[in-house]
DNA sequence: CGTTGTACTTTAACGTTGTTAAATTTAACA
DNA sequence: TGTTAAATTTAACAACGTTAAAGTACAACG
């Protein structure tokens, strides 16, 4: 019964969810297949192009199919939803988003980016203007996420000085506050900073 | 002739810059200083602290001290050179982006941060809307920075068939071919990108 | 002068990683 | 059955981060 790519990427997947990045090793992940490392290099030429594959395998479950713009749906709001759902592909593993971020020439992406620049002019924006919002709230997205994804900051890693550090950053400090104390969370945060690029200033 | 943290650093920043981020191994960093690999545990308890301190150097290079906003300086254009700046400092090492990005509790990004909110409340803009637009400009930095640093197509990396491509995605070709056929460069998409950002649409 | 102690480095080793070469097993088909 | 291709194993390599223990330098102190 011999291995076969869409069960390795599988139990990749998981594997990454419970170990992290770093975790994710050619033995684990034979051993987890009952096989040995070597075996895997006939699957894939070497570890990078696995990555890579994993990056693919994440996008394509949340993007098997892109869903098009509906009727009552404004390009803005359609591409809000789109980029929320970019989001939630890369959170849901763990470090999900330096992953995806860092697959370079992945064909989902492209195929993501094409729909939405596509989706863009066809409601009348320029082409220059859509792919220039597509390629920023993007970015920002990747940006977003992997910061999201940063490890908690590990407990007494070298001695830091939090009282000294609220002192030094009201302004960071009474922003945070603010914020999330009004109720809002980490979602809202990233749909507003979303709505700034795709010049919704006031909705919502 | 004791070893000494910065020149450990400055040591490392040249091996990054000549190696990339796989690159700089402790052997290797360790040889160059003429040291034994183990040497480099009296200074930092791990390759990881290391690292964080390599990113905070390449912040410290360039945001040495944050210029104040200037007199007849508005806060859009003031926050734009100062992610400039970043992008700019982050684009001056190999890997600049993910090192920098990867690297929780930098205190210069928090008294970047700081001082970018701080400036903008001055400004007349509110607390949540000063930290929204930094902190959104920041990520959007950060992601920006990180696919520019993408190594490049690795020259036939598997069988990628560039002209299916190009038939597949008529719009980001075009995109691209629009824009860059204008003369603009990868730092006006930068600088077009922040703009929708800060909201400053149609400046240049 | 000799001793003690702290700062710093080396030597030696451990376990783990990605990867390769070669031998070997498994499956498919004539 | 015999042959060929597909898939995996065994064995090994160099390189990595890291630790423990020993060693060196040098200042301070009695």
């Amino acid at each position: 019964m011999a291995l076969n790519k869409e069960d390795i990427l599988q139990e990749a997947l998981s594997l990454l969810n419970e170990s992290g990045l770093e975790g994710v090793t050619l033995r684990k992940l034979a051993s987890r297949l009952g096989v040995q490392a070597p075996a895997l290099y006939w699957h894939f030429k070497n570890k990078a192009v696995l990555v890579n594959e994993i990056a693919e395998a994440i996008l394509q479950k949340e993007f098997a199919e892109i869903k098009p713009r509906g009727e009552g749906e404004s390009w803005k709001e359609w591409l809000i939803a789109l980029l929320n759902r970019l989001r939630k592909a890369m959170l849901a593993y763990t470090d999900g988003g330096r992953v995806v971020a860092g697959a370079h020439l992945s064909l989902t992406m492209a195929d993501l980016s094409e729909a939405a620049i596509k989706t863009l002019c066809e409601a009348g924006v320029s082409l220059r203007e859509s792919r220039l919002i597509v390629l920023t709230a993007v970015h920002y997205t990747f940006g977003r996420v992997i910061e999201e994804q940063s490890p908690p900051p590990k407990e007494g890693l070298e001695r830091f000085d939090a009282e000294r550090f609220k002192q030094d950053h009201p302004y960071m400090m009474a922003g945070i506050e603010e914020y999330f104390g009004s109720g809002r969370t980490v979602d809202d945060l990233f749909n507003d900073g979303l709505r700034l690029i795709v010049d919704l200033r006031n909705a919502d």
